[in-house]
DNA sequence: TCTGGGGTCCTAGGACCC
DNA sequence: TCTGGGGTCCTAGGACCC
């Protein structure tokens, strides 16, 4: 008796320098030259360009560590643009879907695909085809790995970032070995900051020596998570591709200041913003919460001021996604871990045990509740279309001292009418 | 002066029950 | 007053991802 292995073919596809390549989009000019974008509040670089990361501008330094870099190789900035990222993500996934293989939508730039009904000669070409597509009808340039697992794809596709063509295939590696020895252990997928500190003193520097350590071992000394990226990294696949989009299971909330916040009164306005942003959020997608969790702290980096953390979680008496309810929670939830001199840096909510609204019973709704429901529908849908916080709750304050930073913004929305660009006639 | 935000999953330990 | 053992469920915190 013996097994037919049928081998699987997962691509990778992954964006280039994903919000570089979207700002690239409209503004032409910067490409070839280093460019990067911020996080929100300008506070960390989150995406750099080839030239960029030449110069050494690394991922996730804060910006202020790297102005000096920035200004003197002209480096253009950008803080981040999220609307529009996310419209053209959804252009480059609906490209993906035209090749109609089982896709996995993995994050807002990368996607994993199903190959293995697809013959080995033809997976490369294959592989080419879609990036030339991509690139055509979206602009945005891409890179591909493709290989047996999902682990491995990641690998290929961290060669294919290097590689001319772009697309880089495993599945006919004879011997994988020298290839696994150049990745780094903790350039592999699922291994973070920690493994790779516990791995490194055990002596597996790369993933060739992950790959051929004992299963045994790795159990004993380690999690099931670890021992699964092993046995991916042996050609064995263990994570499936997921093509349904599971509902989530939480919904979170959180921003830094643009400056230092102590009075509970900002503190109350940025929850209750939190929450209404929230609460639209699981409306849209019909889903209820159980409970919401607030948190507030302050800067972690300030070493000079003394740390202060908390989080306080409860629960609704019943499922909810009613803003008004949300927000009186929330509230009361500040109130308790609220302590007055501290010069707070954060605040956050978070929504949890989300169930959709079919699971929901409702079984005792009132006439309140009835009327309480159209008003969240109208609230929805004004500010849908009049943009966001047209319409809000006093509570969520009007001159929000505390909002965020954006100086570097290319105001460019996709989405919003009021952001097209102009074009002016001399 | 200035250090992101939004997710998922796993695990250890406590509460509770019989 | 002495005080077992096994099971489940829940939660907070940690690790990871992009």
């Amino acid at each position: 008796m013996s097994f037919i292995q049928n081998t699987k073919k997962i691509a990778l596809v992954d964006c280039n320098s994903f919000y570089v390549s979207c700002e690239r989009l409209f503004k032409p000019s910067l490409n070839k030259k280093p460019v990067i974008v911020l996080s929100s509040n300008d506070g960390c670089i989150i995406s750099r360009s080839n030239e960029a990361k030449l110069l050494g501008i690394k991922m996730g330094d804060p910006y202020f560590k790297a102005k000096e870099i920035v200004k003197k190789n002209n480096v253009q900035v950008f803080s981040s643009n999220y609307s529009l990222y996310g419209d053209i993500s959804r252009r480059v996934m609906r490209t993906l879907k035209y090749f109609g293989t089982k896709i996995e939508i993995y994050s807002i730039d990368e996607a994993f695909l199903d190959l293995t009904d697809l013959s080995d000669n033809l997976i490369e070409l294959f592989g080419k085809k879609i990036r030339n597509t991509i690139l055509e009808w979206t602009g945005i340039p891409t890179s591909i790995g493709i290989a047996s697992t999902k682990t491995l794809s990641k690998i290929a596709n961290h060669i294919a970032k290097k590689n001319k063509s772009g697309v880089v295939s495993l599945l006919n590696a004879k011997d994988i070995d020298p290839v696994l020895e150049k990745i780094n252990i903790n350039d592999v997928w699922g291994v973070g900051r920690q493994m790779t500190k516990f791995y490194i003193k055990n002596n597996i520097n790369n993933a060739k020596q992950l790959k051929n350590v004992s299963n045994t071992w790795i159990k004993k000394n380690s999690n099931v998570l670890s021992s699964r990226t092993a046995m991916e990294l042996k050609g064995i696949s263990c994570i499936d591709i997921e093509v349904s989009q599971s509902k989530r299971k939480s919904c979170c909330v959180s921003r830094s200041f643009g400056r230092k916040v102590d009075s509970i009164q900002e503190l109350k306005e940025s929850i209750t913003t939190h929450c209404l942003n929230a609460a639209e959020k699981i409306r849209s997608e019909s889903l209820f919460a159980k409970s919401i969790t607030i948190s507030v702290r302050t800067s972690p980096f300030q070493k000079t001021e003394r740390y202060y953390s908390n989080s306080k979680t409860l629960d609704f008496p019943i499922a909810t996604n009613n803003s008004i309810e949300i927000v009186k929670t929330a509230l009361a939830g500040l109130e308790i871990i609220f302590i007055k001199g501290y010069k707070y840096q954060k605040s956050g909510i978070v929504l949890s045990g989300l169930t959709s609204s079919e699971n929901n019973q409702n079984l005792f709704f009132t006439d309140k509740d009835n009327k309480m429901k159209n008003l969240m529908k109208s609230i929805d849908s004004t500010n849908y279309k009049y943009g966001r916080s047209t319409l809000s709750l006093a509570d969520a304050g009007i001159k929000k001292k505390w909002n965020l930073r954006k100086e570097h913004s290319s105001k460019i929305d996709t989405a919003d009418f009021y952001c097209l660009p102009t074009i002016k006639a001399s």
